[in-house]
DNA sequence: TATACTGTAATAATATTTCATACAGTTAGC
DNA sequence: GCTAACTGTATGAAATATTATTACAGTATA
């Protein structure tokens, strides 16, 4: 579920990243490496949050609807994936009469709707603007001085 | 591998419970509600760590090696599933010329390992001994004044 | 009206997680 | 020494979750 945001991530950087902001599922699909049906699933959840704007119909596609440096990493994961952090498995078992084993699956979810909110917090402090500088920072560490065609 | 931790957690707590801070696997297993053999493997990696003491043969089992309110949900986390926080699945194609589909993988693992070290820091501030705490907290609500029997 | 899109459902393929079984190695007590 | 009760680990099966594929209805454009 978590990868879902990256997916939504990359999307976002690269309409960022493009010229006129827009691209198809099938375009974004061949760029993530993953297929237009996922594509067009997490892209509509973008949509509704507001992050993206779609037109059907030829010539239509996904179209950025905010500015980089304004959408927080934090947001686009509340909207692909708030509150996933827990794992699905549940320990204890809430018929014992043990204390440990009774409530042992609550408190852990606790932790874990807390430990989420420290990790979201981080993700405020990010942007997509951010996530564009450490693409270009990743391109002066591998290619200094070169110019790149950029095949979309 | 987040509920391996979970389980973890759930040993060290009730070992930390019982009268003598021993237990073996099958007694383990059962309060946690899984099999033994997933026991003695997360187990194994907890003595490494230094957490418990095992001795095998008759009588044998797992014991306690630590001060509850000395071990940080954090330590554990780390001896258990450390680094697991960023999904399995990676975005893009390192081999595109695309800016973004080739470093997209490389940014979003930073992002991740980044994010991981705020999740940690809220683990950092909770010890075995406020695990004990939240569950008697759990059995304060659910039965207010009455004594439990305690089924191990 | 044909074409190129999104939206979504349904299902197949794949990967991951969890469980079950088996057995070698260890220790204690008889 | 022998047996019984443990841990440590390997291996494979079962259950579950994730990802990919296919299909098609709905929409907009030319």
């Amino acid at each position: 579920m978590r990868s879902e945001f990256t997916v939504a991530v990359h999307c976002l950087a690269l309409l960022a990243y493009l010229p006129d902001h827009r691209a198809s599922s099938e375009l974004l699909a061949h760029n993530v490496s993953t297929n237009p049906t996922r594509i067009r699933k997490i892209m509509s959840t973008l949509k509704k949050s507001g992050f993206v704007k779609t037109k059907e119909g030829i010539g239509g596609g996904y179209e950025l609807n905010c500015q980089p440096a304004e959408v927080t990493l934090a947001e686009v994961y509340r909207s692909i994936c708030g509150g996933t952090l827990k794992p699905h498995w549940s320990s204890g078992n809430p018929e014992e009469k043990c204390l440990v084993s009774a409530n042992m699956a609550l408190v852990m979810d606790g932790f874990f709707r807390e430990a989420e909110l420290y990790y979201e917090e981080y993700l405020e402090r990010n942007t997509l603007q951010t996530v564009l500088e450490r693409l270009r920072q990743c391109q002066q560490k591998t290619a200094r001085g070169e110019t790149h065609v950029h095949e979309y």
